[in-house]
DNA sequence: TATGAATGAGGTTTCATTCAT
DNA sequence: TATGAATGAAACCTCATTCAT
């Protein structure tokens, strides 16, 4: 089949004009176009089968206007994994340090975070693709542990030990490896990861028993 | 045909048999061969970046030589998936059902069971593999679910039933999502997934501290 | 905007389309250079040896350029038959309409035409591949069996039914099988795309007996 | 999937013995019968997309063992169209000689037997090959003009002459490119190896129209 | 900045052919 | 003679990337 070009390019000067415009407008918003389309390619078919093309179709842009904004495809993934990490759990800090109410409040609020962290299809995507690709990133790797996966173990880690501190939980709650305390929440994004086609879960009743066996685990 | 000819024949056939016997302990040695060298390449590359050309390689054949036992790289992982979820669970079912001892223990070595398998490099491989690529395969994804996730779920729903049944458990942890249960090893899978090669992980503390939380979220 | 940035955009437009209508000529030259390139190498080394490569070389062009043009080699052969098949004897229509002199110079006329087509080297090429590859082409066969055999025979039958009407033509002539009275020229087109290189075949000598044994096959 | 030989090779020495037996006693008729299953395939598939093995598993033999017989792919052809060309008009010759009765009857009796051929799949199958790969069997070609082509020819020649002898035929007719008067053979064979599937050709009539189109045509 | 066109590099797959037994 | 196994060579096709405009 000819693929000859369908769209008709017999505009003239005044439409050409008109585009421009649109372009101009958007301009300064090309980048997070381009990942936010970057996004939706990689989590529809996986960092190795998404083409430049597929984004740069889903963008609606040229092939090559990509190459104007990043330098290849692995720029791409990078960029998109730094624009998720800009602080995701700053909010929290303040709301921590100024509360003063009982620990196991304050945990809940974090797994609550946490969940509607795993829940995103966004940090679905990135990590299924740090998962796949992480020999070729391992400086990505090594940022989504520090940014995340260590700064949501630190939270944890300052509310149980708040909690000992205050005789809410008991003292070998702050000996457990951190990552047994969200091991739930974790396991949520994984199954999403791997199993949303098959099998579903159920958050809701996953954060219930989260709570529930982690609380009674750790209370003194 | 000579009597002379008939021993030559049996003579023969023999040998034929010797020969036919070596030459079909190296072919049947070689699907397993290549499913090794795939593997390693899966693990190395990840399945997109992996080639037939790495695999071969690896199993020091020529190219070709690899499309004499599967049909593309899909049938490879196909088959390694398959090799790989031959009753991996199997033997526990006969000491589960002898057993009769407290429901503690049992829980104990399901547990013990579950992080072998979490530790292992192959099962790692295979369901990063499935993580990046479920979309093409979700026939294996719904194998993967069926054949160890559902099992490993039902054997702990067995465990913690009998368990409510002889009174050493309380009675919610039958209503908890067995998942839930299970998540430290799940998450310990995962973290091997991504983050090996930046932050390691103890096992053996996982499993104890899985163990201590569970069991104290659990008991009556 | 300032008005300058204005004016100078107008002159980019202009140039644009200039540069635009160049690059177009071009692009839309592409195809056509790619068919005529196709032709030559599937003259020479018919459909099946034919290669991508030997296209892209013929068209001076990379291997992956035709693929912007075409999906594979089976769209370019069917590509090739189309260019071929536009109207090939349209023209035939209105002068045969307005004629109103002896049927056998209308006769003539449609026979010489065939006999161009017969001549044509791109007809004999279409042609043998459609020989050798029909069973993976067979749309590509009814069409041209459709808009080429059967139009051809289509006017043939005109013509003679015309003849018997005005009493030039024997009855008969309208019960044979057209087929048989086209014969010649089938066959002429036949031996060129088998035995050109063993033994020629001198076209006009053929035209005129094939014209002398049908017209005296059917005349009054 | 894994391609692992299905044939069930656990047969003992006896077994064996039995298949020698039956290999020996076919031994002799194996090339023809590879001639017969290359034609098979041949025809189905066209001389470039025939595979050996394709030809192999249709004489039920190992693709190995087609090379014990012949050299290659190309030597199959060849020693199909020889086996094809053994005196395929050797009979009629005496025929004709001995006949004395008017010379209509005799090319009566030619044009059957050309019919006979053209009807004949094989003598399909190796024009369709011979068209398509004609380029890379000249000799094929030149071997095929020579003992079908010219042969039949010289045999219609030898007719047309007796008839003007006897004055059954006009003069003009022993003129006449002998081509034109077998046209209709050649071009029901024609269509049959480029239209078969799409319109059929009722050979009955397509000789009845031939004889009385040509008959009228040269009879005095 | 934006793009259409082009391409080099690299992977997949097929198959005629060889070889040891 | 017969074969199962193996392979080199060559074709197809895709895609990230460059370039001229």
């Amino acid at each position: 089949m000819t693929l000859v070009s369908l769209r008709d390019r017999d505009k003239n000067c005044e439409m050409q004009m008109k585009t421009e415009k649109r372009r101009r407008r958007r301009k300064d918003a090309r980048p997070s176009e381009l990942l936010d389309a970057a996004l939706a390619e990689f989590a529809e078919r996986g960092f190795g089968n998404a083409t430049i093309d597929g984004i740069a179709r889903r963008a609606d842009v040229a092939r090559a206007t990509v190459y104007l904004y990043f330098a290849d495809k692995d720029a791409l993934f990078d960029a998109l994994m730094r624009r998720r990490l800009t602080d995701p759990l700053e909010q929290l800090d303040s709301a921590f340090n100024s509360y003063d109410g009982d620990s196991e409040t304050l945990l809940k609020m974090l797994f609550i975070k946490l969940y509607e962290d795993a829940g995103d299809e966004e940090a679905v995507t990135v990590l299924r693709v740090l998962a796949a690709e992480g020999n070729r990133f391992p400086h990505l790797v090594q940022l989504h542990h520090d940014r995340v996966m260590r700064v949501g173990m630190g939270y944890l880690q300052k509310i149980i030990a708040r909690g000992v501190a205050r005789g809410e939980f008991a003292a070998h709650a702050a000996e457990t490896d951190m990552r047994v305390l969200i091991a739930p929440a974790i396991m949520t994004l994984f199954w999403r990861m791997v199993f949303s086609k098959v099998a579903d879960i159920d958050q809701e009743k996953i954060i219930e028993g989260h709570l529930r066996v982690v609380l009674d685990g750790i209370r003194k």
